[in-house]
DNA sequence: CAGTGGTCTAGACCACACT
DNA sequence: GTGTGGTCTAGACCACTGC
């Protein structure tokens, strides 16, 4: 409860004269930056990859110093939202880079670095429309029953399975998501989201467990049944926090395993 | 203009007079006070918990401004290294404080929030000194047959066993840590490791597996054997990379999932 | 109240990339 | 050279904590 001490100018620091108990109470200039960047970012203004306008042009149109728009930048690209390159500018950052290619990937392999096997070759087996059950529809902050695109694929190194992924996405984003729009795309799943639907995934979180191969995915990972695999469960997010993307993977971990860093 | 305000005279800029071929040709003065502040704490001047001198006093000691020592300070404190206090002043981070308990481990309760289900039953199975294998010894940069202590212990939480860990540590910097204390302490290990050893851990790389388990590992977690398992191998590290600890834990996921964050 | 970190500004200069 | 981000400074003021 309390008091907003800012008398502020024009730039209008987002009141809050909501009735409800604890609020910051204090929302410094470049938090206020911050929030206007991303919303241009939400509303398209600026699409993945290409570069915002110069600290000194967003300094100008915000009325504030340099400084200020600097700070609210950096917060924005310690978030992995922009890229800074010095000497060039700073850039809306994109799943389609080779550089991040995998940053949601944490799948390393057993001998050598990320991305050392080459291309991972990636196979629709299926996607269809369907409508979204309770728990489905809880992860993507939907409604049960509402329509839903959920696809299945293998993910393959070396000519081995690896990875099998169930997808479940909201139909009306990404309206117009056919099997052989999935199928015939070069690169990562996101850097598609990101060109054919302006969604972009921002965070995730993932819920990591081990469980015994079914039947049906020792099939697909021509692996044998029962042979532990990593359950990994990934809700994505764009802009926001809207949930965007559900997505149930099958990691085998005989021939990979899945890194983490702790800080 | 008024050409250079710095005179700097004795706060040495790290010359670059070597004749060696690609140097990073560049080092701002905020990423030397880093180093210092680095040191300083490598070498025990302040303490885990305590506080370091306020931004002014080291700006001063520095010969820098504010300004300067703040950035490197910002840096420290994203490592979570430091951690900053409003009106309080900048402390040294440690796994002592209920905040940051359990900030090395992801494992969650299905129903629940970290921490949820009150603290841990820590059951030290054993405790002794060996010499390094081959693998030991290149996880934490020792020769092989160097001596290491080797523990083995099981995490309950709510009488269900849910973790069971191997850990090695090189016996040098640890000498006198026994089963005794292992036992007789209470809260987290690394905060244990603070106190009587001056090793504060900072980072840890974890690789990830689902493996069935073993006869052994099974009797000690109460499972089947033959059950999944969340086998995680973790190698800690203290300031400036060095790695101080090597562990094999291996995780129940029926009751708990380890939870992750990408971003 | 004094002391601490946190915000904001204004200006100068440096390093890097393109042209 | 010009424009970009990156560094550094100096000073003012604000917010939080504890005496």
């Amino acid at each position: 409860m309390i008091t907003s001490p800012l008398p502020p100018g024009e730039t209008s620091p987002a009141a809050n004269d909501n009735g409800s108990a604890i609020t910051p109470s204090f929302s410094p200039l470049y938090q206020q930056i911050k929030g206007m960047i991303l919303n241009s970012l939400r509303l398209g203004e600026w699409k993945p990859g290409e570069a915002i306008p110069s600290e000194m042009d967003l300094a100008t149109r915000f009325r504030v110093s340099q400084g200020t728009v600097r700070k609210a930048i950096d917060d924005l690209a310690s978030e992995h939202l922009l890229v800074r390159r010095q000497g060039k500018g700073t850039f809306v950052a994109t799943h389609a880079e080779q550089q991040v290619q995998f940053r949601f990937l944490k799948l390393v392999p057993n001998n050598g670095n990320p991305g050392s096997e080459g291309p991972a070759y990636r196979d629709i087996v299926q996607c269809r429309r369907s409508s979204a059950s309770a728990d489905i529809a809880r992860a993507l902050a939907l409604r049960t029953g509402d329509a839903v695109l959920q696809a299945r694929r293998v993910l393959s190194f070396l000519d081995t399975p690896a990875i099998l992924e169930d997808i479940w996405l909201p139909a009306a984003p990404f309206k117009g998501l056919t099997a052989e729009r999935l199928t015939n795309h070069q690169g990562p799943m996101y850097a598609l989201f990101e060109t054919e639907f302006n969604v972009r995934m921002v965070r995730a979180e993932e819920k990591i467990r081990a469980e015994p191969a079914t039947q049906g995915h020792a099939d697909l990972l021509k692996i044998a049944p029962g042979t532990p695999l990593l359950s990994v469960e990934r809700v994505a997010y764009t802009y926001k926090d809207v949930p965007m993307e559900l997505r149930r993977g099958y990691y085998r971990t005989d021939t990979h395993y899945y890194h983490n860093r702790l800080s």
